[in-house]
DNA sequence: ATGCATGAGGG
DNA sequence: CCTCATGCATA
């Protein structure tokens, strides 16, 4: 990996700084000042959008008992209305008693094992996962919402465990006008050959490697519930044989 | 909230 | 190399 390119690298800081600080009754994420505030829809089921194309539930457990379909039980695969209507009640619910997205993700860790990020949270609340991983996380998810509107005064103490020394990769900043390249190209050919990246890149001057994660990210948000705007008609299983992708369109919700 | 990145798993 | 789940760092 002789790559001319300068990889400049920054140790990762292992300095446990405080970044929660909230206080009561106060704003929380500490993103620039957002609130997560949102108009509440007066009307139980309204279908602004519709798009993901809920795969078929692929359950295969031994033994299976019979298909109970309740609207309240999760154990089989839920629909992507569901999930849109839960992680609407979800968030609702976690700002109504105060908790920012951190904190679920490290409560979940605390009682499940499985720590998640502000990050994923955040995606969850904004249906920016696939239809897998949002059925994956809902259950624990909700489970945390018992919790936590259960025990309005448990405490929820938690440690965190990092120590990876490893180092990553600053993030690179790509230009608009080179996104817009990207894009073009992406509409183009969203699966461009090693050897076509490699040009590309040499073209745009970007390194091979950012190019080709370029690329992964926007296949991943292409499959994401919530896609980007701006589904072209005519230019859509172009997937050399993976698999769904199948009709999404639909206008994104607007961005909350 | 989101962009770029890492890593596991599969071919 | 790709997909897929996930997150650090950042706008």
């Amino acid at each position: 990996m002789a790559t001319a390119a300068s990889n400049h690298y920054s140790l990762l800081t292992s300095s446990a700084s405080i970044v929660h600080a909230e206080p009561p009754g106060g704003m929380q994420q500490g993103a620039g000042g957002y609130r997560e505030a949102q108009s509440l829809h007066p009307h139980p089921h309204s279908h602004p959008h519709q798009q993901p194309p809920p795969p078929p539930p692929p359950q295969g457990p031994p033994g299976h008992p019979g298909a109970h379909h309740d609207p309240h039980s999760d154990e089989d695969t839920p629909t992507s209305d569901d999930l849109e209507q839960f992680a609407k009640q979800f968030k609702q619910r976690r700002i109504k008693l105060g908790f920012t997205q951190a904190d679920v993700g490290l409560a979940l860790g605390t009682l499940y094992g499985n720590v998640f990020s502000q990050t994923t949270i955040c995606r969850f609340e904004a249906l920016q996962l696939s239809f897998k991983n949002m059925c994956k996380l809902k259950p624990l998810l909700n489970k945390w919402l018992e919790e936590a509107d259960s025990s309005s005064g448990s405490p929820t103490s938690i440690d965190k465990i990092a120590a990876q020394g490893r180092k990553r990769k600053k993030r690179t900043s790509i230009e608009v006008s080179v996104k817009g390249a990207l894009e073009s190209h992406f509409l183009k050919c969203p699966k461009p050959s090693a050897q076509e990246i490699t040009s590309l890149a040499d073209s745009l001057q970007l390194e091979k490697e950012v190019v080709r994660v370029w690329f992964c990210n926007r296949r991943q948000k292409e499959k994401r519930m919530t896609p980007p705007g701006g589904t072209l008609p005519g230019a859509e299983d172009v997937y050399g044989g993976s698999r769904d992708t199948p009709p999404h369109h639909g206008v994104q919700t607007p961005v909350q």
